[in-house]
DNA sequence: GCGCGTTACTAAGGCGCGTTAGTCCTCATT
DNA sequence: AATGAGGACTAACGCGCCTTAGTAACGCGC
């Protein structure tokens, strides 16, 4: 640092050959020869000088720069996208790494936008796109300029390859688990406004157990939440405002589920014993909280790293899946329950005696 | 992408000046006399052609690359990192984007260690390391070299500028709180182990308040956890099976908190009727677990944010403090509550009889 | 002795931009 | 009319690397 960092042509003069040779060297050139002894000159040269080549120069000399873009769409207040999205960027990292790239977040504030920037000032050979709006102009229209692009997640009319969850299915199998353990009055709260497609995407799945089931669909059972327990209290809320008992609530995401149990505990409506409740996304914590969270597991890391080896394949230029969609899993706690033969009614009170007596 | 994106010289061409004027206008001179007419021109000529400078190009020329390089340490078990990490990164991001800086997170994978490359290939200006271990050599080496170097987190003999929250006398608080409530046997597990310089420090903080108070230290009451929930649980079942029925535990993670709460319930311990629990880092689902953990906030985006600048100042060679401390904050909820007046002898017994049916 | 193929290199151009050191104009001042 | 004194530019070099097109030397067969 306070001497200037050394260049090839420093390597070069120490080892006594040009720069040429220096570069196909240090690039594991095979396509010329290079006797053993010449190249652990360089090599050697390179250790004394304590030589790094300058990356933006690499970067500008063969016009890629061996990085990916990860952008991550989701606003300061989006903590149930923060839950897997570490898991995510791990799997990215991954991917990239074992295919000799490093990776580039970029905005985490949602508003700015300027993502097309990273490829079109070619920071990025590449972008992966985590969780877009269904109003995402932008994204498309970089897909159908054959940029190479990644959808992790779902987008109408998108040109390009995503990786994702199949989250209707997913959210059938959640619902399908409820009424197989016999409840008929399923609400649903969703993990966020409809305009996400994983939002639109798990209420239909929810949608469609029921009306496989025969069950009639009731709008007022239904609930928007907004990313965070603080929605999830309020929806829950919402629907047991308007009189609407259910004995089962889905919620298509874990931190949601989290508000919305806390709702029901305040009205005292026990979980899972008057009312079960299954999430979605499978958390960390969802295994630690009180009671354990029945959910759909969604192997996050998997979904980066599948997103980081599409997208190099794309960049690469070779074949590849344009939709893969990676297996959920029903991960069965407590938090979800078989409905008692009793009927709505008793359960609860029983329920209530026994706790009575702790303390 | 089908065709060749548009260069400076294009720009210049279209506009009927030369590149170097191109240059003035694209990078706002003000050192250089442009008149309106020919600034406008050239403005639109660039939207034109949609012309974008070539990032890697740029940095070559002027040698500097505007953006930050983020080495977050975290292996990925350190759930309890990532739960304020991606606020961290937000931060960061923050303070980057308000001068004009780029982010580039750099190896989730700890192994790898290679992230002072980040710095020699000069990929970043300088680097932003998160949560390092106390036998982080690199780093220092780093500092010492006179590399831009801030940490988040405290190390031991490193020698540059550094961001923190004081852990040692906000884990003094919290214990403080506990005595304050009446409790005097007061368990603590740490967040990691001891090998971590946070961890040292909130376990110090906890002996100091003890200290303080007159309250001697009991060995047995301490156990280290690991970053999870599960080290958690496995840590207050280890103090639980030594016999030591504490009457408040102070955990130096939420997330491990959560494994504790686990434990304490699964011994039929209630929380906070028999034993307080107070957690650290105020996590966003803190406040909507049962019981709503009583805590110490952390502010994580701020400490992104005062890294970030700090960084920035340092680069850009303006003075900055050496070592900045962001203040904490108790966070009362209801995992804590006053020791009740019938004394200790009751409700360990009542456990204790309750866990021999056990086996 | 000539051509021919290898092996082992190197000279030099180019990637796209920033920047220094000018140049060529006015236009006001002496 | 000569003299600056800006104003409005531009030519050209350099950043550090990769890569194409070559060259020189050396066998090797004929």
């Amino acid at each position: 640092m306070t001497t200037k960092p050394p260049t090839s042509a420093d390597v070069a003069s120490l080892a006594g050959v040009s720069r040429t040779t220096v570069s196909f060297v240090m690039n594991g050139r095979q396509d010329v020869a290079i006797p053993t002894s010449t190249r652990q000159r360089v090599i050697d040269a390179a250790a004394a000088l304590h030589y790094t080549p300058h990356g933006p120069a690499r970067q500008l000399a063969r016009g890629s720069t061996r990085s990916l873009g990860l952008v991550l769409r989701q606003s300061p207040e989006q903590v149930g996208g923060d839950a897997l999205l570490v898991d995510t960027l791990r799997g990215v990292v991954e991917a990239a790494n074992d295919a000799g790239y490093r990776v580039l977040v970029e905005s985490l504030a949602p508003e700015t936008g300027r993502y097309a920037d990273l490829l079109r000032a070619r920071h990025a050979d590449g972008l992966i796109v985590s969780g877009p709006r269904a109003d995402d102009q932008e994204l498309r229209d970089l897909a159908r300029d054959g940029y190479p692009v990644v959808l992790q997640g779902d987008l109408e009319a998108f040109e390009g390859p995503s990786v994702d969850v199949d989250n209707e299915a997913a959210a059938a199998t959640a619902v399908r688990h409820l009424i197989a353990l016999g409840h008929r009055r399923i609400a649903c709260v969703t993990n966020a406004p409809v305009a996400y497609t994983a939002a639109a995407a798990r209420l239909d799945g929810y949608q469609r157990a029921l009306a496989e089931a025969g069950i009639p669909f009731e709008p007022n059972l239904v609930a928007e939440a907004d990313f965070d327990p603080g929605s999830g209290h309020r929806a829950i809320v919402a629907i047991l405002d308007r009189g609407a008992l259910p004995d089962a609530v889905f919620v298509a995401s874990d931190v949601v589920a989290l508000g919305v149990l806390g709702g029901l505990r305040e009205r005292r409506i026990r979980v899972p014993n008057q009312v079960s409740v299954v999430g979605f996304d499978d958390i960390s914590l969802a295994a630690y909280v009180d009671p354990a969270l029945t959910t759909i597991r969604v192997p996050a890391r998997e979904l980066g790293k599948a997103a980081g080896r599409a997208l190099i394949d794309r960049i690469a230029g070779r074949p590849m899946e344009l939709r893969t969609l990676l297996p959920t899993e029903l991960v069965i706690r407590e938090s979800a329950r078989r409905r008692s033969a009793r009927g709505r009614g008793e359960a609860p009170a029983r329920v209530a005696t026994s706790r009575a007596r702790a303390p």
